[in-house]
DNA sequence: AGATGTGAATAGTTTCACAGCA
DNA sequence: TGCTGTGAAACTATTCACATCT
């Protein structure tokens, strides 16, 4: 099924019931995934079939960065409670989250830090290096092609493409523009993994397609659109004006009556 | 929730429970938000506590960017079922939303497009421009202050700043960088109600800190961290790096092994 | 008829609280 | 003793199914 999500964490863009071959995206968060395991990190061979909800899976990433921050720091090993501390999330809900993964910690000491980076990393599949196909060199897409966050363990920007003639050729990032219309070559020459819309609303639904076309079954969309794809195929989205507009929602309700009865708190 | 969020819904990054007098931002999705509404677009005076979960609210402005397509393709109405396959989801999730807000449409006939863009806007606090300060210009925040998305109706981009003093005074998109120790006065004159953080990692908790003393209680972040905040202050979070991965995690479960009794599906 | 609005059922997520192990 | 791992409880969200109204 799909993904059709809003970033946001989160985000958050359900899916729909099927009505011809092609459906909304499913919604990222909320179905739990079963996934085969290796249960440990020494080589057994033992395979134990398990879940890892959604929103786990968001939450991984999180910890896999303050685990990363950990290490550096020659942190060798951290409670629960510390590692929540770090990933902003409650300490039950992230011995929860382990636990899914199996069991690395040890009573009374905590977690190995990097023991924990390594089930995190296979988990979330990182051990491979995605290549990934960013599609729309405009202004976001420039950024995004310097921007770090790509080169982050586990993908590589392998491609750079745009439907206009005078970008394509140009030299980002160390790497030439090519037309969008080469896709099909790029995607299976590169092997490419993830496809990155950053096109305007109006292109971006056709540059998907190709995309799902030339077998591209992961796709992450800056566009502001909803994007329509086939079953199998992840889409997750990230939208500055819901963001900004969801923040407005709470900026709003923070406003206080004068004579005030606040609202309680905020949350 | 202090919304330390993914965009992505995906997002989903939740709170914690209190410990000292500053805590993790609180989760924005999750929890269900009490609104004083106005009852209906006519003048009455009526106002009823309604609640609007957290997830209508990422929604509502899904549905919001619909019907502004279907407003200027000039449609009057729209059914429950047609508005929810633009926007994505489930017919009766969307009549559920919609719900929340009141009454609005008509049995046998549809939701009136106008009234339900009025409804949605005054739900999301849109009548009002917010004032919005970038600060980082980088790569990154470079783009954001050109990027359309801002100047979507309920915003506009009133400030720039950076650190670096090579940048400051560099006009973009129409404005002078300034140095960001100018926020204070920055927030003070232009009513600052948004901070969008887009400095690298490590200047993102100091940045956060000055929005904070400055006033501002809603918070984009794009920087890959996370923020603490006292409570009252909403964080909202988009990391490409999280998005990523958790494709990456889809992505791996989709590669079916060999003799293949393929893992169901993916959902 | 046809579509909304919503109670009830279901599903997913978080938090509590504590048994159990190091 | 201290911290993990996890059942159970609480809460949130989604979907179904249909009464209700135009």
């Amino acid at each position: 099924m799909t993904d059709q999500h809003a970033a946001t964490p989160d985000e958050v863009v359900p899916g729909e019931p099927s009505a011809g071959g092609v459906r909304r995206a499913r919604a990222v968060i909320g179905r739990a995934v079963r996934s085969t395991l290796p249960s440990r990190s020494t080589g057994d061979v033992r395979r134990v079939d398990r879940v890892v909800p959604e929103a786990t899976v968001a939450r991984l990433a999180v910890y896999l960065r303050a685990l990363s921050a950990l290490a550096e720091q020659g942190v060798v090993t951290v409670s629960s409670e510390e590692l929540a501390t770090a990933a902003g999330v409650n300490s039950a809900n992230l011995r929860k989250d382990l636990s899914h993964l199996g069991s690395y910690g040890t009573r009374g000491v905590g977690y190995d830090v990097a023991v924990l980076v390594e089930r995190i990393e296979n988990t979330l599949g990182l051990t491979r290096r995605l290549a990934v196909a960013l599609v729309g060199v405009g202004n976001l897409g420039h950024a995004l092609a310097g921007y770090g966050g790509f080169t982050t363990r586990g993908f590589h920007i392998a491609a750079l493409l745009d439907a206009d003639p005078a970008r394509v050729g140009e030299k980002i990032a160390g790497l030439v523009v090519r037309h969008v219309d080469e896709l099909p070559e790029v995607v299976s020459e590169l092997d490419i993994a993830i496809g990155v819309i950053a096109t305007p609303a109006h292109a971006a639904q056709a540059v998907c397609d190709q995309l799902v076309d030339c077998g591209v079954t992961s796709i992450l969309n800056f566009a502001p659109t909803v994007l329509v794809v086939p079953d199998g195929v992840d889409v997750r989205k990230v939208d500055l004006a819901i963001e900004l507009q969801i923040l407005s929602f709470h900026e709003q309700r923070k406003i206080r009556p004068i004579g005030g009865s606040a609202l309680e708190g905020v949350s």
